[in-house]
DNA sequence: ATGAAAGCGCTAACAG
DNA sequence: CTGTTAGCGCTTTCAT
């Protein structure tokens, strides 16, 4: 049962080569005499060697591993976001090394990283939204660390590499969409505001209002759960009867607003219209559809490995440290029946 | 910018002891003078040293590091799954090397598995569904394989350890429900079949009907998603009109369940009552809010490792190979307002 | 309580 | 084309 490891000496002797030649022909290398390298590879499958990777890795300094930070798998978009770095990582050739914070308002940092370099992998790609002021060990850590790394969903830093969703952009947008679909009032339910996302998604909607007067009585902060939605368009309702559409910071919210707007009697889009952000399945399945933003959160992460990997390569070749980059992502906007004109002329 | 790596070689010298002082320091070993003890603190603190967990790996041929083999994160399930592995294998001091699946189906599980021993990952969480027979591999591979595994959500086999929900009792609960609720004919939509777990969940409805009729045209297969619960519920509907409840086996396809109900201008639960499975976020919110069943994922998670946990344990103190479990998980009946009585009663 | 020697499994840098 | 010699950073004997 329990096996002894198989290792490039025993494949050199069995094979009556050294351990050197073996190793040539488990790396591909173009110096071995086509008939050495048959018979080692025969002894290779008879004895089923496998190289160890932690070997290779101790005297390389890299080991073909990528440290992967996240943080709140159990929404869409995060888990998401993973798929996508794994995706892209596996396609280049790197194994996952995943840590998931718990607490991502402040972390232990410092122990984190210690622990990826302690196993000597290549880069980081940091996966946790920023929220309040938990990005400030940036400036002390990264200077001495070792390794490359990119932020996801991170406010843009001089000399950090950063992927992220234009939420901005997609607030205006899904602000913008109301506007030309007729509606007047429109209100904002947004994330929690120590979330440098959930602040995007506001100047969006005030970007696209800024002609028409942004008064306070039109905002709520939610949490993104479906129940602050729910409580907070009551709010905005009692706070603004004339209020006719509602930019819902995220689709479990607006799930929460579409509820209380049924309980009302408000009908979703005639007397007042939604439009969520994220586009999670169900989405289209609310009732009424909802319209919301798409982010792709897939390519996030690939997009974030790809820049990682790049990053890697560089500073593998000595090169002038690449550039660090900020990339932002469009998100696109999904037009379903809670937003929409049609049903509104129809409807009054 | 390239800093070097500060070995223990370094912290001896500039300490003044040899080497092996330094290995029982960072080790906590109890056999160092105090004074020594605090001289080499203090050294590798100046230093900044920090031991290398790859050099470790290659004497013990341990790594501290778990293999998990994931699929479908971007489900709800899989990924409060792989959170719980996470979470657990993080206390119990290991770290966690992720590989997502592609193609569930057929996986090269040889290479994969290589992969990870060759990094020595010192046991496999296999947290992806058993379709098809893409567990076939289990008899001819498990047998050489140098490190524990536990399966999720598998078919309980001889010889193996399997943690898994009870799917066959969670079906069993939500028809059970429907039958107290004096519902009469209780169609099924289930998931696709070639799930284990979906059959599971046909069977608990089988088990509570037993002594019921059970109809051939009260089933429709679907895959999962809400669009398949929509076309399921229509075709049901076409077929048994005097249908009066349904179990949905997800709550995705519950969703388009409950959207083809109201295309139909069928009203739930008094025409036709519904109860899910797995209790996502947003099925508290659908519209009537969602029975269902729910399962602890997270848990399942936490629970295959502790398993692990301790069959790695046992593997390295050489005690008689620890006897496979099978770890059966009891989910929970959630009763909302789409299969409720009460309602009924009102609403005839 | 501490140190010296050996080596985990592999590759880099030379030689030949 | 192939072999030799080091040595990655650390721990494990076994001395002292």
């Amino acid at each position: 049962m329990i096996k002894k490891r198989i290792t490039i000496k025993q494949v050199a002797k069995e094979a009556g080569v050294s351990t050197q030649t073996v190793s040539r022909v488990i790396n591909n290398r173009p110096d071995v005499a086509p008939e050495t390298r048959q018979r080692v590879l025969q002894v290779i499958d008879e004895l089923g060697y496998r190289p160890s990777h932690i070997a290779r890795s101790l005297i390389q300094g890299r080991s073909r591993t990528l440290g992967a930070v996240g943080y709140g798998l159990e929404y869409f978009g995060p888990s998401r976001t993973l798929s996508g770095i794994e995706q892209q990582a596996n396609e280049l050739g790197y194994s996952l090394l995943l840590s998931l914070l718990r607490q991502p308002e402040r972390n232990d940092v410092e122990q984190l990283f210690r622990h990826m370099l302690s196993r000597y992998v290549d880069g980081i790609v940091w996966a946790v939204p920023e929220i309040g002021n938990n990005r400030d060990w940036i400036r002390q850590e990264i200077p001495q660390l070792s390794v490359p790394v990119v932020f996801l969903s991170t406010q843009p830093r001089p000399n950090q590499s950063v992927v992220a969703v234009d939420n901005r952009s997609g607030g205006r947008m899904a602000t913008k969409h109301l506007l030309d679909q007729g509606y007047q009032n429109i209100g904002l339910i947004t994330g929690p505001l120590d979330w440098w996302e959930a602040r995007q998604r506001q100047l969006g909607w005030q970007d696209a209002l800024k002609e028409v007067t942004t008064e306070n009585n039109l905002v709520v902060e939610g949490d993104w759960t479906a129940e602050s939605g729910e409580r907070g368009l009551h709010q905005l309702l009692e706070q603004r009867p004339d209020m006719d559409a509602v930019f819902v910071c995220n689709d479990q919210m607006a799930l929460g607003a579409l509820r209380s707007a049924r309980q009302r009697g408000v009908r979703v889009p005639e007397d007042l219209a939604l439009v969520g952000f994220d586009d999670i399945p169900e989405s289209a399945y609310f009732y009424p559809p909802l319209s919301t933003v798409r982010q792709d959160m897939v390519e996030l992460g690939r997009c974030a490995v790809r820049e990682l990997g790049r990053m890697i390569e560089a500073s593998q070749q000595d090169k002038a440290v690449i550039e660090p980059k900020t990339i932002l992502l469009q998100p696109e906007l999904v037009v379903r029946e809670s937003s929409v004109e049609i049903s509104r002329k129809v409807g009054e």
